[in-house]
DNA sequence: TAACTTACTTACCGGTCGGTAAGCTCAAAT
DNA sequence: ATTTGAGCTTACCGACCGGTAAGTAAGTTA
């Protein structure tokens, strides 16, 4: 019987090809939602081999975690680079969109029983999501000031209800499963928020 | 050796009960979160017990689903009472508030893979949440045309932005572990948006 | 008192989970 | 030509999952 003898990859490719893989499958599933042997099965190979390459589930899912939060903050970054306070939110705004329209699933940890040892990640978890708010807050705050609105509402809760706005229509839409449009989105949000 | 013999219980009072422990187990756990071993702990039973009375574990969500949906509409039509459509309004949100927060995690089994029996509760929660859309639409509506609001949204939309934004806010506040007080984020979320 | 029903418990099933020990294979270094 | 070690696979472990068959104790009826 012949068997299957899969191409030996080289160390580096093949860890960042797991990553590659795990990010998409983590982003579909979440973390729960996404087994090991699944992965595996993705990737041509077997559960085990994973564990040569990494220690365990939560070592590949916060390396995922880590390099998706770092592309969101480059994202923002930048955004903040346009000219207009209002341009900068609409950067902000859409750039956090599709983030959020591609890696789905990432962050849905938080909703679900974790066993002791899985609390790090929510707490890891926690603290990328703290990050991301200080990165938007003061844009919002520009916006607020440059459009001398005056609502009885600080900075930090407007923040809080535009991701939150944000996260739950793009939740709205996958249920309905509807098609996001991050343009169109943008333009609703402005309209009913500034 | 001496055996515990648990007290018999009543049939329809066993259900009951049943259902209102699975109900704040289901809330705080979520479908996939919560075993049917840990439920039957939580009620001094067994799991075997369980099965006496419900045919599964999805029957006895969907009867817990069914329940917390009907005091939803009930308050939301109940809401609708008051003179104002602003005042309407705000009754809407606090009633929704409410229930969120209550209901914590009962219909986020939305987010996680599903073997394909357990598809049709998800189809049940997508219907019971359109129901619930369409009982807050009007609502709404009226709100838009008595304060005369020209916004280039439809009013569906504003429905799917205000439930999102509550979503969203409530999960924040879940993740910071901040109190819920509804009366304050009712406050927050109509001037924000209104 | 005997027969029957209700409301369970005990003990198991097959399946999946994350994780691991030990062995195999093949390319590069010696 | 031989050795070495990176990069896997095979085969397993214990824990937990939803679910079930069979037995049993207590209450109800005849």
């Amino acid at each position: 019987m012949s068997k299957v003898t899969a191409v030996k990859a080289n160390g580096r490719r093949a860890k960042k090809n797991i990553i590659q893989v795990a990010r998409e499958f983590f982003s579909e599933y979440g973390y729960l939602g996404a087994s090991m042997s699944d992965l595996a099965t993705r990737l041509n190979m077997t559960k085990a081999g994973l564990y040569y390459h990494f220690a365990g589930k939560a070592e590949i899912f916060k390396t995922v975690l880590d390099e998706a939060f770092a592309e969101l903050s480059q994202g923002l970054t930048e955004a903040k680079n346009a000219k207009t306070a209002q341009q900068k939110l609409e950067n902000v705004i859409k750039s956090y969109l599709q983030f959020r329209a591609r890696e789905k699933n990432l962050t849905k940890v938080l909703v679900l029983k974790l066993t002791p040892r899985d609390t790090k990640i929510m707490d890891h978890i926690v603290e990328l999501r703290r990050q991301m708010l200080d990165l938007i807050q003061p844009v919002i705050d520009e916006v607020l000031t440059s459009k001398k609105i005056n609502k009885p509402v600080d900075s930090r809760t407007y923040t809080l209800l535009l991701t939150g706005m944000m996260d739950g229509l793009l939740l709205e839409y996958s249920i309905f499963r509807q098609k996001v449009e991050p343009d169109e989105i943008v333009r609703t949000v402005m309209a009913a928020m500034f």
